[in-house]
RNA sequence: GUGGAUGUAGCUCAGGGGUUAGAGCACCGGAUUGUGGUUCCGGGGGCCGUGGGUUCAAUUCCCAUCAUCCACCCCA
């Protein structure tokens, strides 16, 4: 027995829930107010979701990075390596191409994949989804990085650096993969391995190379976006437009790329500095086909998700992350025996109103108001004999040190007029 | 899969081939039989990651292994 988290998960402990629920507020209210509505899929989807909508040229590391098993009835199950497929498979399952258009939808969970870890990486991570289904509109394409934009504003991130870029439609990355292999071929055995590799498979992704003799030799050749056809040109400038006019700053990124197959046209990402060599926050793209891919009516859609860990990690480092286990307002010290029961009484009914918590033996007043502070309660409210005889309570501001006396029938009131 | 660093108390870490391994914080008790935080005193806690080797003697040196962290790789 090993008493310890298995690699790359951990355990929330009381004092990071606070984070949590200021992420899922935030959410809550920034994507709820562009009428996004939440959507919450299963951790694990059949197989076959995964592997049709990840694609035929991806790496073959996404497969091996899938953390997949059969149950006892012998189906294949994988835990979802991103969110994507699975809330596009509910899309599907509950016909919700004929929601009013667009569906804009939110999700918030862990993803698993079975990588090595590293600051900003685990193997049991969450994200932040968004999807925004049914519209080619670049307006939608707009509106989708504007809200991640304002979300992590929202969070208290503002050195942001936003990256757009197109990977064009399926006929313009053919014809850019092409072109890359010819460029690339006769240079073949200058290329690391793994681009030589990618040279057949993938070219683009050579572009994600770190590389340096790589990059030397990208370095004359046309970036994808140099290459883009006039529909997907077209595309992105308005995407563009509408991000300037709304007044949110980006970068073009002339060879932002992905590693699955299903994107097409708009892509971008979210770097933020100061978080280690795993700079991305977010990221997405658009994905017409997609929906159908995986048995719906053709459906264009646009998405990203956030790396839940990395914006934390970002919101740590610019001071606005929420930390601190929670409270109770009053704790509550029985001084004999008797006092016990009255407290867990009086505990009880105190709770419509406030967080109470009490020992659960008798104190002495010193070690009961040691438990009390320990408790990090405003107030502490002790009975014994003394209090009994006049039916009262002995309160004290544990943060000032004021003291008084309350009958159990006005404690609430006292404590909550003090707060 | 690769490289580097690190594994000693619940946490952060110091130490060092030689009897019972240390500090701070935390925890428990006492000073305090009706008053917390500060202070003082005391206490409980350790296969010094694991296995092997060298040695009269290893927590210390060597090797292996495992784990953690950072980076590479990869990144949906």
């Amino acid at each position: 027995m090993r008493s310890r988290a298995v690699k790359g998960t951990y355990d929330v402990l009381p004092d990071a829930q606070p984070a949590w629920t200021q992420l899922e507020r935030a959410a809550t209210r920034v994507l709820g107010h562009a009428g996004m509505q939440r959507l919450t899929t299963p951790v694990f989807e059949h197989s076959e979701v995964f592997d049709r909508s990840v694609g035929e040229s991806a790496d073959l590391v996404v497969q091996k990075e899938m953390y997949r098993f059969e149950d006892r009835g012998g189906r294949s199950l994988t835990l979802r390596p991103e969110f994507t497929a699975g809330v596009l498979r509910a899309f599907v399952t509950h016909g919700m191409h004929t929601w009013p258009t667009p569906v804009k939808l939110w999700s918030l969970g862990p993803a698993f994949r079975a990588e090595n870890v590293q600051r900003g990486r685990f193997r049991q991570f969450h994200q932040l989804n968004a999807e925004f289904l049914g519209l080619p509109s670049p307006l939608l394409d707009a509106e989708a990085i504007a809200l991640l934009h304002d979300l992590l504003s929202a969070l208290g991130l503002s050195d942001l650096r936003v990256k757009l870029g197109s990977v064009g439609d399926p006929e313009d990355r053919a014809a850019y993969n092409a072109y890359l292999r010819d460029a690339l071929a006769p240079h073949a055995g200058e290329l690391s391995a793994n681009s030589r590799a990618r040279l057949d498979v993938n070219p683009m992704r050579i572009l994600d190379s770190k590389d340096e003799s790589d990059q030397a030799l990208l370095a004359g050749l046309d970036k994808p976006l140099d290459r883009l056809g006039p529909d997907a040109r077209e595309h992105l400038d308005q995407v563009a437009q509408a991000l300037s006019d709304w007044g949110i700053a980006f970068d073009m990124a002339p060879s932002i790329v992905r590693g699955l197959d299903y994107y097409r046209r708009t892509a971008f990402e979210i770097h933020a500095e100061g978080i280690g060599a795993q700079s991305a926050l977010a990221g997405g793209g658009r994905y017409d086909g997609l929906v159908e891919t995986l048995g719906g009516p053709p459906t264009p859609g646009i998405g990203w998700a956030l790396g839940v860990e990395r914006v934390f990690d970002a919101m740590r480092e610019a001071g606005t992350l929420h930390t601190g286990a929670a409270k109770p307002d009053l704790y509550l010290v029985p001084m004999d025996d008797l006092a016990v029961t009255e407290a867990a009484e009086l505990a009880r009914s105190l709770r419509q109103r406030l967080t109470v918590t009490h020992a659960y033996t008798a104190r002495k007043p010193a070690k009961g108001l040691k438990d009390a502070d320990r408790s990090g309660a405003r107030f502490a409210a002790l009975r014994g004999e003394r209090e009994r005889a006049t039916g009262v309570w002995t309160v004290k501001n544990l943060a000032t040190g004021d003291q008084f006396e309350s009958t159990t029938e006005r404690l609430a009131d006292t404590i909550d007029g003090t707060s």
